[in-house]
DNA sequence: TGAACATATGAACATCTGTTCATTCGTTAT
DNA sequence: ATAACGAATGAACAGATGTTCATATGTTCA
């Protein structure tokens, strides 16, 4: 057996057990998908307003400088993902965070960013 | 002053408060396009198999089961953002993880991914 | 009931993104 | 020098994404 064969060998299985150690495709899909959501500077600016405390979509809007509509599309990203929660208050919606996770994921974001 | 006058007082005075404790737009901005990069199945199973350990871009290529093209593109981006570093041996270039960030953040991800 | 208001939704459009293909660059060995 | 190999780059194209505009839903109050 030459070197290159004992190097492609070595390779292989260096690969083969990396690919045991992968998690299933689909878990890394949709940590992917979770991420997308993180992944614009609308939605990241709403999930770090509401880390703040809740607030109701007419001043999410005026915050963001966007229109209402634009926020509620983006809201109901954030539902889908279960990042976000709501109440409705009479024609008013609240939403807030729905746990712990976004702000700990954005605090370890921001470590990175501002280095 | 009646009821609704009152009420948009307290939501003006709320959404000043509000804008007063967010970080400068461009964090924010930088934030996101730090997220992503994590937004990408294909950069997220790059990461996550670098998290393992250290990888030339012909295994990564393999493991994935996508051209070597398209992971030397995800690479340079991966690069970008500082999120790899990388070591030339020969005709071979090895890639690992930057910093720790990395794990932590993908391991909240998963934490909410998972539940 | 109907007007007024807050929010949600759908369609359309321009922009952004990720892949592939072809090619180039850098390194090693003959 | 040149062939062979791993990696990087650029152009191009298909598909995804975020916003706006128009409209619909849901709620309150007169």
């Amino acid at each position: 057996m030459d070197e290159s064969t004992e190097y492609l060998r070595a390779h292989q299985e260096q690969v083969a057990k990396v690919k045991e150690a992968l998690p299933q495709d689909e878990v890394l899909y949709d940590l992917a998908e979770l991420f997308k959501i993180f992944g614009d500077s609308t939605r990241v600016k709403l999930l770090y307003i509401l880390s703040l405390g809740e607030m109701c979509v007419y001043d999410l809007a005026q915050l963001l400088g966007v229109t209402q509509s634009a926020v509620s599309h983006q809201l109901r990203a954030l539902k889908a993902s279960k990042l976000v929660r709501y109440r409705r208050e009479g024609k008013t919606v609240f939403y807030a965070l729905a746990d712990g996770h976004v702000k700990t994921i954005m605090a370890q974001g921001l470590e990175h960013v501002e280095e």
